[in-house]
RNA sequence: GUCCCCGUCGUCUAGGGGUCUAGGACAUCGGGUUUUCAUCCCGGUAACAGGGGUUCGAAUCCCCUCGGGGAUGCCA
């Protein structure tokens, strides 16, 4: 079994782009199937090198290691289509020469009033320029008129593929909009029609991906048997839509993989995620690692109907992968964010910044979060949030930080981290709520965050009385 | 327009004629723990797109409508 991902290198790596090459990958995984990265670059204005780069750089971060590519060539190769022109020029000669193809020298004006008419008559497009011989099309190219190269779509033909995720789907030849261009008029091969050379040349055995991709198959098949090419077993996922039900786009929130990663998001929690999507196991168990996700993985169970991408049960994922780590080794992880946000890890000693990971680790769904928490501990002052200045104006919120702001001066370096909190109680009017939130608000400068008596210690005595000082001069 | 695909809680899904007064997860709400918030534990609200059939019986089968998505000459 081979199974195959072929990005376009027009861009970074698009989720929905991510979650195809996932199922490929367990797939295969399951399957002990090669696994092959094939580069559809045949869109010469679009595509760059950069984008080529860091879309591998993408997969390999979510850990789907390809056994051919670009990189890997295990006499399959070319794996980029730009290198592979020669393939496909004999194949084109191939298909002209038969018959089955033919040079169309239409303008685009003329296409579109015949298309148009067709349309409006109800009736299947046929090229004016389909029944041309060879020698008058020779004729015609020598002149050097500009031409596109067609395949000659068959009449009324079945075309029928049993897809492992739709089921039996039929189109009828006369139905898929007419003789589609193969050769553009800069002599470049377009996707349908190598895709199909490509996947047979590789012998790919299995074809999964998007379904968009879904109504491209019949024209792929035509070619393939014009050519006495082998055709893939099919297989069509269903699309990822946005919170609105519209296909996955920049503007529901991030879809590039890089930006995942940027932000903190584990790559097994992506891989847990997008592997699921789309079906669940039997026990609903979610939170897969991945020999499981593999093990428990069927592409039958795949649903047939698109999926909406939802970002809280993905960062509920993260959260939960990121528990399984041990200090140690989540503190080296949550670093370079903290060292963004603006504090030098280094200059902290390294048992004090896994004490406090160990505190703020809860609290966190993603490696970023840590950014917006760790100042409680290594700011002097935090400046309240909206709410929690909101909260400090309240009265029994005056009284607590007028009562701090005396027994700030009762304490020092050794006791405050028992007896701070505790005299306060003591002196205290109130109690509860009206106790510990107030305190919580002047000390950490918002409303939530981690347990007082755990994060005192970490705070330091310095600090608290810089916050304590700060408030009641602020507030009271 | 035409062709193809799809339609169960807000979201991901289970369920393939009776065991469905429709199950689980995320989110949400409530309770408990925490002398505070969060975490954690427990519990609740919430769905078969609509209409016709077939059948003793339909979320499950068929048809129509509606809705969404995709393709339809030089994106992949």
């Amino acid at each position: 079994m081979r199974v195959r991902f072929a990005p376009s290198p027009t861009g970074y790596l698009h989720i929905g782009n991510a979650r195809t090459a996932v199922i490929n990958y367990l797939i295969a995984k399951k399957n002990n199937a090669e696994y092959i990265i094939r580069i559809e670059d045949t869109d010469r204005e679009r595509s760059t090198k950069e984008s080529e780069i860091s879309i591998l750089n993408d997969l390999k971060w979510l850990g789907i290691n390809w056994t051919e590519g670009p990189d890997i060539d295990k006499g399959h190769g070319p794996y980029r289509q730009s290198e592979r022109d020669e393939i496909y020029r004999e194949y084109t000669d191939k298909l002209i020469k038969s018959g089955s193809a033919f040079r169309c020298f239409c303008t685009r004006e003329q296409v579109e009033e015949d298309k148009n008419k067709a349309m409006a008559e109800n009736k299947p497009f046929l090229d004016r320029c389909r029944h041309r011989s060879l020698e008058e099309q020779d004729k015609l190219a020598a002149e050097g008129k500009e031409f596109t190269v067609k395949f000659k779509v068959p009449e009324n033909e079945a075309i029928t593929f049993d897809d492992k995720i739709k089921g039996t789907v039929t189109f009828n030849s006369s139905n898929i909009g007419g003789d589609f261009i193969i050769v553009r008029s800069d002599g470049g091969p377009v996707y349908n029609y190598i895709v199909s050379i490509d996947d047979a040349l590789m012998e790919v055995t299995h074809v999964i991906r998007g379904e968009d991709h879904l109504s491209n198959t019949p024209k792929q098949m035509l070619i393939a048997k014009a050519l006495g090419l082998p055709q893939p077993e099919y297989a069509h996922l269903p699309l990822i839509l946005g919170f609105d039900k519209k296909k996955l786009s920049k503007r529901h929130g991030i879809t590039s993989v890089d930006i995942y990663k940027q932000e903190g998001y584990l790559p097994e929690a992506l891989m847990n995620y997008l592997g699921l999507l789309g079906w669940s196991t039997e026990s609903g168990e979610e939170l897969l690692e991945f020999d499981k996700l593999v093990d428990l993985f069927d592409i039958t169970h795949i649903g047939k109907s698109p999926a909406v991408f939802d970002f809280q049960k993905l960062k509920w994922m993260n959260g939960n992968y990121m528990k399984k780590y041990p200090v140690e080794q989540l503190t080296d992880m949550l670093t370079p964010y903290i060292d963004e946000a603006g504090f030098s890890t280094s200059a902290i000693e390294r048992s004090r910044l896994e004490g406090i990971i160990a505190i703020l680790r809860n609290s966190c769904e993603i490696l970023s979060d840590i950014k917006n928490l760790i100042g409680i501990f290594l700011n002097d002052i935090n400046e309240p949030d909206e709410d929690t200045d909101a909260h400090l104006k309240e009265d029994y919120a005056l009284d607590i930080i007028r009562i701090a702001a005396e027994v700030i001066n009762e304490v020092n370096e050794t006791t405050y981290t028992s007896d701070f909190i505790a005299k306060i109680k003591e002196k205290s009017p109130h109690k509860g709520k009206k106790l510990f939130h107030p305190i919580r608000a002047m000390v950490t400068g918002r409303l939530s965050g981690p347990d007082l008596d755990m994060a005192m210690p970490y705070i330091g005595y310095e600090n608290l009385k810089k916050r304590v000082d700060y408030a009641h001069k602020r507030y009271c």
